[in-house]
DNA sequence: CATCTATTTGGTTATTTAGCCAAATAGATG
DNA sequence: CATCTATTTGGCTAAATAACCAAATAGATG
């Protein structure tokens, strides 16, 4: 059973990547009750908008949100319905880290 | 619904940066087939021992690896088996990345 | 068309993270 | 007990990431 290539590895963490920081992940997980503009978000996590709005970028550009201008703003949503259960993942992961008492 | 406190974003967040780095992904995908020594590890990602071991004890302190001291070695081990799941959803996530043509 | 609003981009600095080397540790073996 | 082996730790440098501010952009509105 070979491993994935470095191409895939390098796909793959920078999906992780996107969602490992406190704000993104924030941001995500907001974005679970539905679409948001930059502002919106800028509230919610409390950064400079500029600071918002790269955050933005570099998620859409991992793939992990859609967006879509109407009027002034601009809409962020998440492109797939299934950090639902990628947090549920995460959160079993979390918790495996109460018996590491070794070496 | 009130979003998660800041501690466990916080704590999610660190267990989702222990797998988003590509050396560090590459060794939990590996551990999926069982347990392995640092000197296994650093064979696979082709880093100094003394990088690998700061990645496995980086895993481990977000919760994510167990180890265990046989004989001469180290063995590292997932501390969870739901990483398989983890990386399905990932994908889905990365696969989104397809039709953000936006803005 | 001038202006206003929401957002992005560029530039800069500070912080964090990664990597390597050398030295320390801890346990096994002669 | 001296030594050998596998691993970790400390120190350092380089590279990546994050944050802010100021300026640019793009589209809506008067």
């Amino acid at each position: 059973m070979p491993l994935d290539t470095a191409k895939t590895t390098e796909r793959r963490s920078a999906v992780i990547k996107a969602l490992g920081h406190p704000s993104r992940l924030l941001i995500a997980e907001s974005l679970m009750n539905g679409e948001q503009c930059v502002c919106d978000l800028k509230e919610l996590v409390g950064s400079d908008m500029s600071t918002v709005s790269k955050h933005l970028s570099l998620m859409r550009e991992a793939g992990v949100l859609n967006c879509e201008k109407r009027g002034l703003n601009i809409y962020y949503s998440l492109a797939c319905d299934c950090l639902g259960e990628f947090l549920r993942c995460v959160d079993k992961l979390a918790c495996g880290g109460n018996k590491n008492t070794c070496c």
